[in-house]
DNA sequence: TAGAATACATACCGGTCGGTATGCACGTCA
DNA sequence: TGACGTGCATACCGACCGGTATGTATTCTA
């Protein structure tokens, strides 16, 4: 196993098991177990877990950020890119049984305030995420579709705190019909969204494949 | 100290360094300590930390159940009791420097899956939060507050879900200023408040003396 | 007033945690 | 060919975890 491959091997499995579980019960042996490489091999890597997760943080976005892209494509009208996230929050977070939070939303509510490090990754984590929901409301005021202007950069922020509480309900409720229907239908609330336009997207998920296979 | 004196001040205890921190970073050990009981003490009246934490949940429930009763009492205006219930929202999470998120909110994120009983509690804590939720809803409806009549139960999960994430967010960016904006800004909008009776109230806090006792 | 039950206090347990010290195979380069 | 840095593997550490065994003072009961 190559330098890269052993880094990226732990990476992958700190992000699988945290999201299945989270940061605080998920120990370094039972990564490294996983992983199937050794302490040593862990702690030549990363300096500490706190350090692990820092990095998995940054590797998780950079996954991510292609779905993101593909899915604010400006290609696709900003309903089509409003329906688009919402199939992918269920894509990411509701296709099995263990079905979860998002890790990183969760992971504020898992990590003593003590480890500064930590906290800031999750502030930019959750900053770039408001950022993207920005853009779209950019799109959508432009494009007619919202019934009146506000502070677009709230409303960034509140479509953030819905998803987050959506997304951490379904973690102890894993109830995916009540989820389906509540998180379009709180989006399109939050949003201001014309009611001549709810639901009038169907799913085009189809359109980034890259995604299925990823999570596969 | 009597034997309800013990358990109580083990509960409070417990409750308050959860809250401030989180049920799987907050030890037995401290617990005991900041309570000023010993551990056999502990485990002569909970059989177990989970066991205790499940008995929090009743007990915190307990205590904020007469704050919300007075919120919500049928004397005020529902728009009166949505503007007190967001002003509790503040009182009970942001009052402080040490902003968390509530405990129960989060601990959802914060215990492993193999725990049922707590699982348990928690659901049906956040059940009787949407219940409340609904209680509200339906008298804004009947009072003609809201734009359009849509599904109440509905409308009471999506409340829950904001608030909870708003709450969480204040976790890590204890941003006051932000979260006083946002909260009732998403609250309005979710519940579709047509925008004549926007922040139409004032703040009634000073109806609710006991709360700000009890939490002093 | 004897004795049983209650309400603890103290000391300790096995297990697990994140983290480390050390050793060694192996490629690199002088 | 030998010194050296890289990339691990193994064994182990002290701290701390939730939980327990046991002793004891107090109170309630018969």
């Amino acid at each position: 196993m190559s330098v890269s491959e052993t880094r990226e091997k732990l990476l992958e499995t700190a992000l699988t098991l945290i999201w299945q579980s989270n940061y605080s019960i998920v120990g370094v042996n039972e990564i490294c177990k996983q992983a199937g490489v050794t302490k040593g091999a862990f702690y030549h890597h990363f300096e500490s877990k706190a350090s692990l997760f820092c990095e998995a943080t940054a590797y998780y976005w950079q996954v991510i950020k292609k779905d993101l892209d593909t899915i604010f494509s400006p290609v696709n009208s900003p309903l089509v890119q409003l329906e688009n996230l919402i199939q992918f929050l269920f894509q990411a977070k509701l296709s099995d049984d263990s079905v979860r939070g998002c890790p990183f939303f969760n992971a504020g509510a898992q990590i003593g305030t003590d480890d500064a490090k930590v906290i800031e990754a999750l502030k930019n984590l959750s900053q770039t995420a408001i950022t993207y929901n920005l853009a779209l409301i950019k799109s959508l005021d432009a494009g007619g579709y919202m019934e009146r202007s506000g502070d677009m950069e709230q409303q960034a922020r509140l479509m953030y705190h819905f998803i987050h509480g959506v997304m951490s309900y379904a973690y102890v409720q894993p109830d995916v019909e009540t989820i389906k229907k509540d998180l379009p239908e709180g989006l399109y609330r939050l949003l201001g969204i014309k009611q001549m336009y709810w639901y009038s997207t169907s799913p085009t998920w189809e359109a980034v494949p890259s995604v299925q296979q990823e999570r596969a």
